[in-house]
DNA sequence: CATTCGATGATTGTTGACAAATGACAATAG
DNA sequence: CTATTGTCATTTGTCAACAATCATCGAATG
């Protein structure tokens, strides 16, 4: 967990992970002097932050109104949204079988072993965190990390019904079956892996 | 056109339409103080335009720095967004299918002929605007226009190189034969011209 | 009784001043 | 001669006060 030196970015991981481990649900509104009174700050940096999970898909604000946390996709959305981390993230395995580096299977390892004992608790918040960290990992290595601000947005609106339906030992099982097929050198198995984990 | 109420959208429209027709080119520097000076008011709603941009990733930002216009992406990460917006406005163009709403095809038509007409004269950002807005009017559509904010940035990121390897005529045909498809209702036909379109 | 109009309180939008961080460059020590 | 440190100008980050806008609710009106 990266420790940013703007107060912007410390409001929005802190909202992010609130949202997303679902303490914030969907429909409530976020007003900036009430997080200026609970953040002890101005609301010039709660404004940026806010600003920022908007773009994101997590809040929706209307103009001279406010913003609350967004709503979870309908299934037409949710649909596109699927094929469209699919695509990005096959890419980026597909992108990461040209070299091989060994470097990041050392790191989705390390990310597994945390993965599995996190699941077996109960802090949320902390299972989302390395869930989001295994993909981005993947994401990352593909064209330099020039695809994580394109897939950011997209993870975090289908990331905003994760309590919802979810094994969480299944889904470690499934991000092992990815790392082995990596570490066994069989793309298309790892593709595979990654599409039916990906629903 | 539209017309905001609010500062930052005014200012992040214009440079937005800067960016897009090359007046403004990758990796010049956009500082607030400058933008504040010359657009008459003060920094608050210039940042918050800065974030916008940023998010839509027209800018890159760098904490305690600045943003300058983005760069435009390389071969691979342009291959994976021709894919994504491909995957969306088929999506969109699949779910008009089911109804088939006229409405639609008549602010095409609309659409058509003022873009035939922006091609013949010199005005690029006009060029752009039209553009845009025949694939928004698509996008729109489906699923209460849900898709929209998903669409955005990627279709964005793409048009940082709309001025390039671009014959305007040409393009106009192509928004005719999707068109054209969709009114003599042959979905194949209207699909395959849309992903011969984006490239 | 339904509807429109206007006062009111809450909330965002905007501003200008001040604080903090950064990068460039020059002075200095090894 | 190189590396480090200190200073300075520039730019973003933060703050608190003020203005504009919107939703709510109640009263007047048809």
């Amino acid at each position: 967990m990266k420790l940013a030196s703007n107060l912007q970015e410390q409001v929005a991981s802190h909202l992010r992970r609130r949202i997303l481990s679902g303490q914030l649900l969907p429909g409530t509104p976020l007003r900036e002097q009430t997080l200026a009174l609970e953040f002890g700050i101005s609301r010039g940096p709660i404004r940026d932050a806010l600003l920022h999970l908007t773009k994101e898909g997590l809040l929706v604000a209307k103009p001279n109104v406010g913003v609350k946390v967004a709503a979870e996709p309908s299934g037409f959305k949710r649909h596109v949204i699927v094929h469209l981390r699919r695509e990005i993230e096959a890419s980026a395995i597909t992108a990461w079988f040209e070299t091989r580096d060994p470097h990041l299977l050392r790191r989705l390892d390390d990310n597994l072993a945390l993965y599995r004992e996190a699941c077996g608790g109960s802090d949320l918040g902390q299972v989302v965190e390395l869930d989001m960290a295994f993909h981005r990992l993947i994401v990352e290595t593909a064209d330099k990390g020039s695809l994580v601000d394109l897939w950011l947005p997209i993870m975090l609106r289908m990331f905003l019904r994760y309590s919802r339906h979810r094994d969480l030992m299944e889904s470690y099982h499934e991000h092992a079956s990815i790392v082995r097929a990596m570490h066994a050198g069989r793309e298309w198995e790892a593709l595979e892996a990654l599409k039916s984990h990906i629903v």
